[in-house]
DNA sequence: GGGCGTTGTTTACGCCGTAAACGGCGGGCT
DNA sequence: AGCCCGCCGTTTACGGCGTAAACAACGCCC
C-alpha cells in the first residue's frame, strides 16, 4: 500500500517541492500571462484533482476573477490542452543534471529508457494530470498519447531508422511503446489516487468491509496480500525491458527481410 | 484510416443494431426503472458523446424531467458508475451462441484469449463509454481498470492458479494482463474517436495542413502513410501472444522454484 | 495633458446538478 | 364505497458553472 515502504528507492519518483520551485533570478511576475496561469493549473489539480478545477476557482487561486483568465487563453478546453501541453514539455528540459531524457544517447535501446522514464517520472510527479495527458484528443489521429507531440514522435521515428529499424519496424515499434506506456502509467497513478482517496475517508478501517466481503472470493482472499503489494516500479522495468527485446527481435527481421506478423504491408 | 478497410474480417468488431435490439418478448415497460435508465445512457453516450450527457438531455431522451432520473439513481455520479457496471457485466452474457467468453473454456491462454476478445469487444461496442471504464475509480485500490469487476478479477486468478500458476505468478499475470488491455484497447478508441470527430469538420481535405506542416519532422513525413494505416487488431494479437508467450515462462519459472524478477517477495 | 491600448472587474445569461415541496393516481383496508 | 397512503413524476428553486459584453483603471507615447 504504501509506495515508498515496498520500494524506496524508486529513481523516477522525486521529491517535489512545494510550490513548483520558481528558481533564483525568476522574480514573480505580478501580471497573469499565459505561462503562469498554465502552471497555477497544474499546482492546483495536482492538489485539488482534476475535477475541482473551474475557471473561477484557478481565479481566485491567482488572486483575480475568472475572466480575467480569458485575455489569456480562449477557454476552459484550450486551458486544458495547455496544461498538458505544458507538463509534456517538460520531457525536453534538462533535469539538474543528471540525467538528460533525450537529448543525447547511445542506441535505440538507451533512447527508448531514457523516454520510458522521462514520462514515468512526469507521471508520477503530476498523478492528478496525468489522466488528462492520456485521454485529450490529440493533434493528429496518429498520435498515441502519452507520446503527444510531433516534436517527441519525430525524435521517436527518427531515432530508430537511423538505427536500423526500418520505417515499417519503427512505426510498428511506436505502437506497441506507446500502448505499453500509457497502459502501465495510467494504471500506475490511478492507483495512487485510488489509495490518497481511501486516506481521505477514515471510516474506522477502510478496508475493513471489503476485506469481509472477500469471502465469497476464494481465490482474492488468498491473493489479498499480494495483489496490496505495490511493485510498480519493478513491474515497469520488466516489462520495458521484455519490450525492448521484442522489439530487438523485430528489427533484425526487418533487416534480414523476414516477415514480421505486423510488418507485413 | 477506414478501419474496415484495413481488415475487413475482425472477430471482434460487431455490428451494432441502432436500438439496441431488444428481445423477443420483452415488452418495452411504460415505466423508468433503473436498467431503463442505464442503457439510454448507454445509448446516449454512444451516440451523442460523454460531454454531451446531462442530466436533462437523458431524461428527456427518456420522456420525462431530469428530477425523475433521481427515484432510481442517486445522482450523476452514481449514474456513471452503473454504465460503467452495465456495460462490463456483458461481458458474462453469453453471446447469440457461438462465443461464450469465460464460462467454459480449455487451458488459461485458451481463457486469457477469450476474455481478451472479450474486453475488446466491449470496447469497439461502445469506444465512447470505454474511457469512462478506464478512468472510473475502482472498488479496491488493486482492482485494474478494464478488469473492473471482482468477479472477473477471481475468475482469473481462479483459473491461473488452478491452472500451474503460482500466487505470485498469478498476480503478476494479472498486472501484466491488464495494462496490456487498458493501453492498447484505449488507444484503439481513442484513435476510433478522433477519426470520426475529424469527419464531423469537412473544412476542404481535413488533414492537408496537417500534412504541410509535416515539412520540418523528415521521419514523420516519410512514414506518415504507414503511421496513418489501422492494424489494430493485428496488433492486438499479436501482443497478446507475446504476453502469453511470456506469461508461460512466468508459469514455469515459478514453478521450477526459480525467481522471476517480479515474483520474489 | 490627452487619447488609447492593455488589463482586470462587473454584470448578465443560460445551463448544470440536485434539494424540496407538490400533485395525481391506483390498490388495499375498513 | 370511501378513504388513505405509498409510489412516481413534475414543479420550483438555489447555488455554481462557462463565458459574452460592457465597463473601469492605469500606463505610455505623442
Amino acid at each position: 500500500m504504501d509506495r515508498t515502504s515496498d520500494d524506496p528507492h524508486d529513481p523516477d519518483l522525486v521529491a517535489v517541492t512545494e510550490g513548483g520551485g520558481t528558481a533564483l533570478g525568476t522574480a514573480r511576475p505580478s501580471g497573469l500571462g499565459r505561462e503562469r496561469i498554465l502552471q497555477a493549473a497544474i499546482d492546483f489539480i495536482d492538489e485539488h484533482g482534476l475535477a475541482a478545477l473551474t475557471m473561477r476557482r484557478l481565479g481566485s487561486a491567482l488572486g483575480v476573477e475568472a475572466m480575467a483568465l480569458y485575455r489569456y487563453v480562449p477557454g476552459r478546453e484550450d486551458l486544458l490542452d495547455g496544461v498538458v501541453e505544458t507538463v509534456v514539455d517538460t520531457l525536453f528540459e534538462a533535469d539538474d543534471g543528471d540525467d538528460i531524457y533525450i537529448g543525447d544517447h547511445s542506441g535505440w535501446q538507451d533512447y527508448l529508457m531514457r523516454l520510458a522514464h522521462g514520462v514515468r517520472r512526469i507521471a508520477l510527479a503530476h498523478p492528478a494530470v496525468f489522466p488528462l495527458v492520456a485521454s485529450r484528443p490529440p493533434a493528429a489521429p496518429w498520435v498515441r498519447p502519452p507520446l503527444r507531440s510531433l516534436r517527441i514522435v519525430e525524435s521517436f521515428l527518427g531515432t530508430l531508422t537511423g538505427d536500423g529499424f526500418s520505417d515499417q519496424a519503427a512505426v510498428a515499434a511506436y505502437r506497441a511503446y506507446s500502448s505499453f506506456l500509457l497502459g502501465h502509467l495510467l494504471l500506475e497513478v490511478t492507483q495512487i489516487g485510488a489509495q490518497v482517496s481511501l486516506l481521505d475517508q477514515p471510516e474506522g478501517d477502510p478496508d475493513a468491509q471489503a476485506r469481509t466481503d472477500l469471502d465469497q472470493f476464494p481465490a482474492l482472499e488468498r491473493t489479498e496480500p499480494l495483489l496490496a503489494q505495490d511493485k510498480s516500479a519493478a513491474e515497469f522495468e520488466e516489462a520495458l525491458e521484455n519490450l525492448l527485446d521484442r522489439l530487438d527481435r523485430v528489427r533484425h527481421e526487418a533487416r534480414n527481410g523476414e516477415n514480421g506478423d505486423v510488418l507485413d504491408l
